[in-house]
RNA sequence: GCCGUCGUAGCUCAGUAGGUAGAGCGCAUCCUUGGUAAGGAUGAGGUCACCGGUUCAAUCCCGGUCGAUGGCUCCA
């Protein structure tokens, strides 16, 4: 079977069903997608999630006129106007006027039985190819006409299809344990954030957990970049609007930003980005070429516009932080600079373990005007740079037209999250347009003074959202680096709790995140818990491991344990957490 | 923001074809001091998201608001 002409025929079958069940119904389009497929409706009766059942019966009944034939027949521009005029099929009469106009004279129409639709195929030859148990509908949702928000909202009618009802089944099971490991239902299961509505929508609130995780991340990146000739700034979370007018936000962002804040007559705006106060840093005083490069570095709480509809968890905030960085240097320097901005990005990726989750997506400017900063030189010099890096460092990417910032083209790092929806986890980018803007100078060799060129990157992101990607990937069960937890004490009697305190405040002052259970309760059950919260290594102490000073060390992952002189165990935990290992070595 | 769905105890959920609610976990107290995924008893805990409307009566029906969620648009 051809799946993809399978579903593609699906969606007729479900226009069909639709029409007949509703009228009123107005054919949009309706293609095959990734595991099924879906068609948009205008519709002034409301199809709701209720009316599925009803639809998929409407379609079996069609589906069981097994010999109906996918018939193609090739119409004039005329015939076609006709046949959907009598139809009132304002939206496909649409498609045919935007067809007319880009130069087509035939056009293709598909007929099952009675009922056809604009299309050029392909299809499958009959009803009874299609997978009568393969299929079923997913959700009604809404989309816009032609995908453009000015557009009426279309009602579509998503469908699940493949080869047969065994495939099917296995792709929705597979649906349902993905979302087992959704960080939104473990952040909450493993204390990690929460949100409240009175904070407000998009401000997350990290538990004490999340917050350890998140200084983790944090004390990693500044170490790892003070190493590599980084210098850390810290500023201010607001700036004047007048900032954002010359770093060209203003004209190009402001949709993004929230609306000023007036102070003594003044207009301030909370930042969605860093660079103009790194820029501004740049500026407190002259640079030789032998200053450069300057890269400051800052983890930065930034404030960014979603529609309410486009938050998710940690994955789309209103108020996130960036792990960002800002690097200035002369034209000669930027690819290596990029090179190394690109070799620490794979360091962390590794160090992470998501290497082999990740790709890369080198994101360039489209024709679309007005989205990007006029200056087409720049825009062919970096996007070429960008390109150039990729080939020598011999990465494999792909490229996505109409991503690039309005000031230039970018490299991003892609990874999916358990919804199978890809994400942005970092992004860098190559500027040779805000050193103009905001006058940014050095002092080169022969006396002149020349642009900067600049480097925006994040190094492990926004620390929120690679938060989520790590709590998917590992399924909470992150490796012990990571882990905001790393030992459990679990007493075993009362008559115990001396010296489990004694180990606890030991490990403390070792700088190990411990946490100890001295509740009155089994074994058995202080075990289940702590495996619930995934915790890496749980440490039983009962009448012998009192009497050796000893611990028995539980492994996370394989359940098997030893027993540990206290220093000993110390001693290996330090060393595994220092080689962030990704494995739980005890 | 828009279209669909959802909102009952701290958590996970049941329930009422309209007569002001229930379980398990958690919490408190007590018994138990138990060696590898839930020991037992008792008890506290809810304006059924919020605001209006219909009704003798609303957690349930209707309208609005807020929040979550699957899409669309957008995006780190």
């Amino acid at each position: 079977m051809n799946i993809e002409k399978a579903r593609h025929s699906l969606a007729h079958v479900l226009a069909e069903a639709v029409q007949r069940l509703f009228p009123d119904a107005k054919l949009g389009m309706g293609p095959a997608i990734e595991n099924g497929f879906y068609y948009d409706f205008d519709t002034e009766e409301k199809i709701s999630s209720e009316d599925l059942k009803k639809i998929q019966k409407e379609m079996k009944k069609i589906l069981k006129k097994k010999n109906t034939e996918f018939e193609y027949i090739e119409v004039s521009i005329e015939e076609a106007i006709s046949m959907f005029s009598e139809k009132k099929e304002h939206l496909k009469l649409e498609l045919i006027e935007d067809l007319k106009a880009q130069g087509e004279e035939k056009l293709g129409i598909f007929k099952q039985g009675n009922w056809f639709d604009l299309c050029r195929g392909p299809h499958v030859e009959k009803m009874k190819d299609l997978p009568f148990k393969g299929f079923k509908l997913d959700r009604v949702a809404g989309a816009y006409w032609k995908s453009d928000e000015k557009n009426k909202m279309l009602t579509r009618i998503y469908g699940l299809a493949f080869e047969d009802a065994d495939k099917l089944n296995d792709f929705i099971e597979k649906r349902e344990e993905a979302r087992k490991r959704d960080h939104r239902k473990l952040g909450k299961e493993l204390e990690i954030f929460a949100f409240s509505d009175l904070v407000g929508k998009g401000l997350p609130l990290l538990l004490p957990k999340g917050a350890t995780l998140r200084r983790v991340l944090e004390r990693f990146i500044v170490d790892e970049e003070l190493r590599r000739g980084y210098e850390h700034v810290i500023t201010p979370v607001l700036g004047k609007v007048d900032l954002y007018k010359v770093s060209g936000h203003w004209d190009h962002y402001k949709d993004s930003m929230y609306n000023p804040i007036d102070i003594e007559g003044e207009e301030f705006v909370l930042r969605p980005m860093t660079c103009p106060h790194h820029f501004e840093i740049y500026k407190n005083n002259q640079h030789s070429y032998n200053d450069l490069p300057r890269r400051f570095a800052e983890i930065s709480s930034l404030f960014r516009f979603e529609k309410s509809g486009e938050l998710s968890g940690l994955i789309r905030l209103r108020n996130f932080t960036l792990a960002d960085a800002h690097i200035i240097c002369t034209q000669q320097q930027m690819k290596k600079e990029f090179k190394d901005v690109l070799i620490l990005l794979k360091y962390i990726m590794d160090s992470l373990g998501i290497s082999e989750k990740v790709w890369y997506r080198a994101s360039l400017r489209d024709d679309e005007k007005g989205k990007y900063v006029d200056n087409d030189e720049m825009w062919e010099q970096s996007e070429k740079v960008l390109l150039e890096i990729l080939d020598e460092l011999g990465w494999k990417y792909e490229i996505s037209r109409g991503d690039a910032a309005f000031y230039g083209p970018k490299l991003d790092i892609q990874i999916q999250n358990v919804n199978g929806k890809d994400d942005t986890i970092i992004t860098n980018q190559i500027d040779l347009f805000l050193a103009e803007r905001f006058q940014l100078e050095y002092i080169d060799s022969d006396g002149e003074k020349k642009r900067p060129v600049i480097i925006h990157r994040s190094s492990v992101g926004c620390l929120e959202r690679t938060m989520a990607f790590l709590i998917e990937h590992y399924a909470g069960a992150l490796p012990l680096w990571l882990s905001p937890v790393q030992i459990r004490l679990l007493s075993i009697a009362d008559r115990m709790n001396d010296y489990v305190e004694e180990v606890y405040e030991k490990l403390q002052s070792r700088g190990i995140r411990v946490e100890k259970d001295i509740r009155n309760e089994k074994l058995g059950k202080k075990i289940r818990e702590a495996r619930l919260m995934r915790i890496p290594y749980l440490a039983i102490v009962g009448q012998t491991e009192m009497d050796n000073k000893t611990l028995t060390i539980r492994n996370r992952n394989t359940g098997e344990q030893k027993e540990y002189s206290l220093d000993e165990f110390i001693d290996r935990i330090i060393l595994e957490e220092n080689k962030k290992s990704l494995e739980l070595e005890l």
